[in-house]
DNA sequence: ATAAGCATTTTGATGAGTCAAAAACAAAAT
DNA sequence: ATTTTGTTTTTGACTCATCAAAATGCTTAT
């Protein structure tokens, strides 16, 4: 069992590889995770040892299948357990991400299972993250996901659109954000209010209730 | 803040030592944590230099005040830990003691404060221990009579079960000598070592050494 | 009072994770 | 085709927690 450490690790190279085979540059790594970038090296070296990640030196780092299922394990629990914080223990939204930061290395599955089934298991965490799947360990976002709460950097294709005023299908037309069209949301800004997407060559704007109205699916 | 390692070695002398001022040999900590007694002496002059404990070279350990209170303050969120999965997560009682052997090191006291106030306070754990005040930190001593030493024949009420290892718990289970049983001593064989109880319809052959770690109270 | 027996402390080593600073490399600018 | 710039890797060192095995110090039995 990976310690702690490595599961940081392994979260920080999941959440910086939008598309699962690309490679994650070791520099980015050394400031997420506030160390210097020789332990980076050092780290990285030995995670490719156990086999759960492949480094290219001077490329990047990409994680291996089994370095992204522990990924994605590490990432469940950290937003089941948020979602726990929240509902259960009543706990402000706000103050929960740096509690589960350090919950997510010590609860086993046996504790999970139950957290899991008392929350009714649910898809997305407070912060409207999606809370990767028991058995499959994908993001479960098939049906119901929008922009407003479907994952950062992916890419989505939009399916539907949830308002048929003429005033917003005219916005979908002038911006493209039409069922069919590729699209990836850059940045979401919670304290802003506002997610920012890209289509073809263009960054749109859109508040959250405007995003939600936007269905999208995984590509 | 100390590593849970040290917090681990805080709790275990703690619980060695009945009375306040008496010192704990290392030879009984490295039996307990299951490390060479090397390890042990390394491990207590840096906690000596952290003035947590004093060292009488060749003697044994004693906890100074601060670390009573840090030992406390863990075995405080152990018993609160405990508790809240078997009331809230509905665990199995015999399973949650590893369990909150990970947990009490990872969580906040913002958390534990949430979980106390959720359970109404409590003032013993399920397995009938107590749990340290929040504001004094102390115990509610009186150790009482066990089936070692007990009166024959008297009705009796399980109390504590002193032995907390899944091994024993597992026993403990199968036989319903949990706390909150009625337990009747029929016969104290001294010759063979064997104390003889009825719970229910039942009778149950204990060792002596087993049956010391059943604390019970006469009803 | 001396040796035997047992507990404790020392000593030298190890693995994980980290840093600082030097060296190596690649890509872009001149 | 060089030089400059910025990133990555190496190197040597350090802390924490640990072990094995040797050395040391008490405490009893003889």
């Amino acid at each position: 069992m990976p310690t702690s450490t490595v599961e940081n690790y392994l979260k920080a190279i999941l959440v910086r590889s939008a598309n699962d085979d690309d490679v994650v540059a070791t520099g980015s790594l050394a400031e997420a995770l506030g160390v210097t970038p020789g332990t980076i090296t050092t780290m990285v070296k030995s995670m490719a040892a156990r086999g759960l990640l492949e480094h290219q030196p001077r490329e990047g780092v990409r994680l291996t299948a089994e370095g992204r299922a522990h990924a994605l394990a590490v990432v469940r629990k950290h937003r089941l357990v948020e979602t726990f914080l929240v509902q259960v223990l009543k706990m402000d939204w706000k103050e929960v991400h740096e509690e589960a930061e350090a919950l997510e290395h010590a609860i086993s599955d046996r504790v999970l299972l139950k957290i899991d089934a008392i929350l009714g298991h649910p898809s997305t965490d407070p912060h409207g993250d999606p809370i990767p799947n028991r058995k499959t360990m994908l993001f479960d976002q098939g049906r119901g996901a929008t922009l407003a709460t479907c994952d950062v950097a992916k890419p989505l294709r939009v399916e539907r659109i949830l308002d048929q005023t003429s005033e917003f299908l005219e916005f979908i037309q002038r911006t493209g954000l039409k069922p069919g069209s590729k699209v990836r949301v850059s940045d979401r800004d919670q304290a802003a209010g506002v997610v920012r997407c890209e289509v073809g060559e263009s960054s749109i704007a859109l508040g959250f209730p405007e995003a939600a109205k936007i269905e999208i699916r995984l590509v």
